[in-house]
DNA sequence: AGTTGGGCTTAAACTATCTTAAGTTTAAAT
DNA sequence: ATTTAAACTTAAGATAGTTTAAGCCCAACT
């Protein structure tokens, strides 16, 4: 699967493919595991193989903001902490149980050096983050909570069935009471 | 300037600087002039040489959110407009007199595979840009309006001076009205 | 079977933010 | 310099969202 996400944006040899694989072990993560720690350096990028994630923050007051979802085929991490080796502003459990392949920090680097089309992989995958989270942040600046949840369901549709509405309500940036306010209407 | 810029990340030899300049004209732009306009295909990635610009979205009921602004020395276009050739969301307006050096979508294209080594650097330049709005996206959930408008003086300092408090609030996606009595405070 | 805890709902009281509208200040244009 | 339009402020009343608290349901534990 992984090989295949790739595939979308670059062809790959079976050497490279090979060499790819070798530096991205998997691992299996079991549900409510968390594999990023919030205030610790996150030094993983890691591919959702099957499974999903959830990212959030939690403030000092001990509110939780639902960050980002990370279903099958994505790839996740803390990026801030990975790229800047700054402390994590997120914690990454699973939804539940899950495959991660997993890419640590020098093994990214080497990949880069060592198979420069990679290079142009990351550039359209960074590219596409940054329209998605550019849009979001124009969702969040000029639509209503109820404008928000219907876009919300209708681009996740299978992650809206699989996590809480509490979840939901701190992705969207409202309290579960409101959000479930919002759905009577 | 722009040379600078790349100079960031990566390095190029004088034959690829000036292979890269002859594929990026500048063009000077006054003050209030808009060079992309939302609803129309935006097919080219501007780097702002000097000046300034926001980059705003109308809603159907005349609203206007301010996506992003562009000081100097940024790279700036719609970029799910440019990258998927889907109508632009916003429009890009220049806040002063300014010089843009511009990039068409086809030249992007040729520069990319002429000189490998952009592609790296626009890696970089997306990864960056997708940790920026992340962070905008978790300050757009979990702070209030006066947490958010401190973080804008304080990360944007000169840009503060530079644009009116109109444009601050739908930055922030609160009514000007709302954003001076916080300010009041 | 009984208990515990989490997630969802409802409701009341409270706070944040919007809308509208008026008055004032600032900046642009003549 | 005068005029005009836009930006900023203020304030009152409306709407959106939070907080707190209670109750219900369902799954997990004892």
């Amino acid at each position: 699967m992984i090989l295949k996400n790739i595939g979308k944006h670059i062809s790959l040899n079976p050497s490279e493919k090979s060499q790819l694989l070798s530096l991205l072990p998997s691992i299996s993560v079991p549900k409510k595991e968390i594999i990023i720690d919030q205030g610790r350096i996150c030094d993983t990028l890691f591919f959702v193989e099957s499974g999903s994630f959830r990212a959030y923050n939690l403030n000092k007051d001990g509110k939780e903001s639902t960050i980002m979802f990370a279903p099958k085929d994505w790839w996740v991490t803390d990026m801030n902490s990975f790229l800047n080796k700054v402390p994590s502003l997120l914690s990454l459990e699973a939804l539940e149980n899950s495959m991660v392949y997993t890419l640590s920090r020098s093994n990214f680097d080497d990949l880069l050096n060592k198979i420069p089309k990679l290079e142009r992989f990351f550039r359209i995958l960074f590219q596409k983050a940054y329209i998605r989270e550019q849009l979001r942040v124009l969702d969040n600046i000029s639509l209503t909570t109820e404008e928000r949840y219907l876009n919300f369901i209708r681009k996740y549709p299978d992650l809206a069935e699989k996590v809480t509405q509490k979840q939901i309500a701190s992705y969207l940036g409202v309290t579960p009471e409101f959000l479930s306010s919002v759905k009577k209407k």
